[in-house]
RNA sequence: GCCGAAGUGGCGGAACUGGCAGACGCGCAGGAUUCAAAAUCCUGUCCUCGCAAGAGGGUGUGGGUUCAAUUCCCACCUUCGGCACCA
């Protein structure tokens, strides 16, 4: 063999090809063009973190380069961004400690990051970056703020329209304002119905009122609520955020704590979240996931009496069928009317009770709430079906967020209710009977709590329905005596938008002397986060924007002094809607263009981790709702196709983590071996959702299979040759591009990379080599490992990027095998094996198998019943 | 506790719609090449018995359906991920 010839110097030809992509602009998506099929390929946009990238980042931004580059190959116009979610926490607490603005910090990891993306020859079309904390960028995030705090949601037509057409509404009379402050859409005089009671007209109400009623009805509103307060990040944090009554990042302490915050109505589009969800393609267990956060339930609101007051208790409940076996009631410890009607015997442990729920923090709500506590109110109310009295408790496995924050207890069909009668020595009363005889008697004495479907018993006239007939019944009777109605609640709550931070986009908002608010006009966006001293929050606790006065104090046209909001909003508002921006980067007047907008979206493909299941997929799903209801956007839904890639773990099969010391940096594996390699490594350690461990052995083996191919093609002493294949040879390159092909369509990557072993195994042996065999296969692996497909088709004669270069195309017969072996059962088992040529009948393969020895002398004696035969597969011969 | 995903050689994994379990890679063993090593190439490598030919067992466990089960059904065990009293 030949001793001279060059070696794979991996280092030197990636960097030249990732210089030449870059210089000629190779992977720039050109807008519009109506000539190709467009394909929108999305990363989830990295967060540029001080420790770079860790082996995760790779994993799924290879897989999208390889769709990329192979779409393109496929004639499709390719859009492939990348940006950077760059306002977050940790470059503000460097900044705490150290003084260092974050933006500086910033812009250093930001660089660092690139470098390292760019290392590993993603296919990225560099002009569309964004960086979500440049002015530029977060001057549309703002906007949509705006959006967001200029719009309502007109419940008649299920979507949101802008503020100034409800007021125009209102002054022309065809809204009217309820008792409950909601929307009354006057109906026309036709309709027998009519509005309710009480309801007012805009001109009865005073100015101050009718502002109080547009902000209660804007998407972006302003609230005094108990919020997760984290003390040791210095925040309030989302619902989404607290996992197991700890911070999701840094696993600190929350409280619970009323503050006056920013929220975002997103409970108005909870249904068409739900709904919309069949329309994408996604992994069914994230659906499924988005759907339980949803938490859709449907069922009824009743009317209780409070014994010996005026007032009325609302509960909710999806049973209305058990409400003959309500024994008690529980209010949550919050209740605005636990105050009023506890009697004055049991005010002191009401009192109590209130105090110690308060300063329970979620973690203690959640862990430690093992056993069931509460205080009788003294107070009962009365049960709308059979005028019985039942005692009001308060307790804190109510919750005041959920429903009506007062519920019926049926403890003989809900555990928690169980639980807490036994404990309390309530009574307990059997309503639906279960089919299962024994399971019957024991509910009948009230040992057992069945809280599944069954027949009505102890219900009076109501005896005897099924479940589900029941409800349907109870609810139109309670109607009927306006004593409820039928209700659907959501476990999805309205989303705390504000953070006590500074390193987040400011609130395009002012605060008037007088208390109101007034927002900024759009022409004076960007609204720029000021210089600040320090990024500690005020000694007062107050967030770190409020030492910045001469941006804080601002003197309105109109002569009137008002302040700025001093809360920033959240990371996921900037990552909300980066997808936009990729469409239209550089566009000072507007987020996006229109019509760029419809070329482009919805996204066709979107890789990224599990972990954003319900924060980041759920929020952009309702921002981009609200901008398709608003015209900004066509599409009802932003993300088509989704694919979760699974985690890496360390060679431990541990988390990767500092502390175990089991990161692998890429920096290192793309010094040691490629960058080819490293993403060939990352696609062929096993299927792309899966979790599976880092394995450096693995990364050699996959190099290996790389140098191997270089010197089957490098090679001085002319063994490739302008030549035909041999049948072998052109099979197997057909069966390759058949299998590469599907795996790619299919996000099979590790066993496409199999399948090119098996190729260059091959061609290593052969003498000669075809060339245009090898020219074919360099285009089927070019999305994979780029670099070297690039070197070596070029070596091979070529001019230009093999970027662009038409995917082969396999031909059926050509991949078909000449003659296959079958294996020849006996009762399923295997004894013997023959050879037949591919198109054999199935007789000519019964006479070939029954003419085996071992066969023979297996069936001896034996009455054959049938012969089963399975084309390219086996024959099974099954005897008497 | 509830929901979801998954359990296959020493390891990562493969097996299309029920059709030869273990492709491909790693590791390991032996050999070739070499002064030697690295690199490379060849051979072997699920387990048990056997010198071998061969025989038997085998996809978390137990059962079932089928000519045939990693694949379908039932029950259970384990691991990982998510949720946390949502009435």
């Amino acid at each position: 063999m030949n001793e001279n010839r060059e070696f794979y110097n991996f280092n030197e030809i990636e960097k030249k090809w990732q210089n030449y992509w870059e210089t000629n602009k190779t992977f720039a998506a050109k807008d519009s063009d109506k000539s190709r099929p467009k394909y929108y390929v999305l990363d989830m946009f990295p967060y540029p973190s001080a420790q770079g990238l860790h082996v995760g980042h790779p994993e799924g931004y290879t897989a999208s380069d390889i769709v990329a580059r192979y779409k393109r190959m496929k004639g499709f116009n390719v859009l492939h961004p990348i940006g950077w979610d760059a306002f977050g926490l940790p470059a503000e607490q460097y900044a705490v400690q150290t003084g260092t603005h974050p933006a500086i910090t910033t812009q250093q990891n930001i660089e660092n990051m690139r470098r390292q993306i760019k290392s590993l020859g993603f296919s990225y079309d560099w002009d569309r970056q964004v960086d979500t904390t440049d002015p530029k960028y977060y001057k549309w995030t703002q906007w949509i703020f705006l959006k967001l705090f200029n719009s309502y949601y007109d419940d008649t037509e299920q979507k949101a329209k802008p503020i100034a057409e409800l007021v125009k509404n209102l002054q022309a009379d065809k809204y009217h304002i309820g008792l409950d402050n909601e929307i009354v859409y006057v109906a026309p005089a036709h309709v027998v119905t009519g509005e309710p009671v009480g309801a007012r007209k805009w001109f009865e109400l005073s100015k101050q009122e009718q502002d109080e009623f547009i902000n209660q009805h804007r998407l972006a509103y302003e609230d005094e609520v108990a919020v997760n307060w984290c003390p040791e990040l210095g925040t309030v944090l989302a619902n989404e955020e607290v996992i197991g009554g700890v911070s999701e990042r840094g696993g600190f302490a929350v409280i619970r704590k009323p503050m006056r915050q920013w929220m975002l109505r997103i409970t108005k589009y909870a249904d068409r979240l739900q709904y919309d969800l069949q329309f994408v393609d996604w992994p069914e267990s994230i659906k499924k996931l988005q759907t339980d956060w949803i938490g859709k339930s449907i069922g009824a609101e009743v009317n209780f009496k409070v014994d010996g007051f005026d007032e009325i208790i609302t509960v909710f409940t999806t049973r209305p069928d058990t409400l003959f076996g309500a024994t008690y009631m529980v209010l949550a410890p919050e209740h605005p009317l636990v105050d009023e009607i506890t009697t004055g015997g049991q005010k002191q442990a009401v009192e109590d009770y209130k105090k110690t729920a308060q300063s329970k923090s979620d973690l203690d709500r959640t862990d430690l709430a093992k056993e069931k506590t509460g205080v009788f109110t003294g107070a009962y109310a009365i049960n709308p079906v059979n005028e019985q009295k039942i005692p009001i408790w308060i307790s804190d496995y109510v919750l005041i967020s959920y429903g009506t924050g007062a519920i019926m207890s049926v403890p003989a069909h809900d555990d928690r209710d169980f639980e807490f009668a036994k404990k309390f020595n309530l009574p307990i009363i059997p309503v639906v009977e279960p089919e299962d005889k024994a399971l019957a008697q024991k509910v009948e004495k009230g040992e057992y709590c069945f809280i599944g479907d069954g027949i009505a018993i102890n219900s009076g006239e109501f005896n005897g329905l099924s479940t589900a007939k029941f409800k349907e019944k109870i609810t139109n009777w309670l109607d009927d005596n306006d004593l409820g109605k039928k209700a659907v609640n959501y476990k999805l709550r309205d989303w705390l938008f504000s953070r006590q931070r500074y390193w987040g986009e400011p609130f395009p908002l002012l605060h008037c002397e007088d208390g109101s608010i007034i927002a900024l006009d759009e022409k004076d966006l960007p609204l720029v986060l000021p210089q600040v001293e320090s990024f500690k929050p005020t000694s007062n606790g107050q967030p770190p924007l409020a030492k910045a006065e001469n941006w804080l104090n601002v003197t309105l046209p109109d002569g009137r002094k008002a302040k700025r909001e001093t809360n920033t909003m959240p990371q996921w508002a900037g990552s909300c809607w980066y997808y936009l921006r990729y469409l239209d980067a550089m566009n000072d007047k507007a987020g996006w263009s229109h019509e760029k907008e419809k070329y482009w979206l919805p996204v066709d493909l979107y890789i990224g981790g599990a972990e954003h299941a319900v924060l980041h997929l759920l929020y952009s799903r309702f921002w981009h709702k609200l901008l398709y209801d608003l015209g900004y956007v066509s599409t009802p839904e932003p993300f088509k196709k989704l694919i979760n890639q699974g985690m890496i773990l360390g060679e431990d099969n541990q988390k990767m983590s500092k502390s175990r010391g089991n990161v692998v940096n890429p920096d290192k594996v793309i010094t040691d071996y490629g960058a080819d390699s490293m993403r060939l490594y990352e696609m062929f350690m096993g299927p792309l959702e899966a979790t599976k461990p880092w394995n450096t052995n693995g990364v050699e083996g996959v190099h290996r299979f790389l140098n191997k191919l270089w010197r089957a093609v490098i090679d001085e002493s002319g063994s490739i040759k302008d030549i035909d294949a041999d049948e072998e040879t052109q099979r197997l390159l057909h069966q390759t591009i058949k299998k590469v092909t599907g795996d790619i369509e299919n996000f099979r990557f590790n066993t496409a990379i199999s399948q090119m072993m098996i190729f260059v195994n091959h061609l290593g042996k052969l003498e000669t080599k075809p060339k245009k065999v090898i020219e074919k296969f360099l285009l089927v692996l070019a999305p994979f490992s780029p670099h070297i497909a690039e070197e070596l088709w070029a070596r091979s004669g070529n001019k230009n990027t093999l970027a662009y270069e038409k995917w082969p195309t396999y031909d059926e017969n050509l991949a078909k095998e000449k003659e296959i072996e079958l294996a020849v059962q006996v009762l399923g088992k295997i004894k013997d094996k023959i050879v037949v040529s591919t198109d054999a009948d199935d007789e000519e393969i019964k006479q070939k198998a029954l003419a085996c020895e071992k066969v023979a002398s297996a069936i001896a004696g034996k009455e054959i019943k049938k012969i089963i035969v399975i084309k390219s597969r086996l024959v099974n011969i099954v005897t008497g």
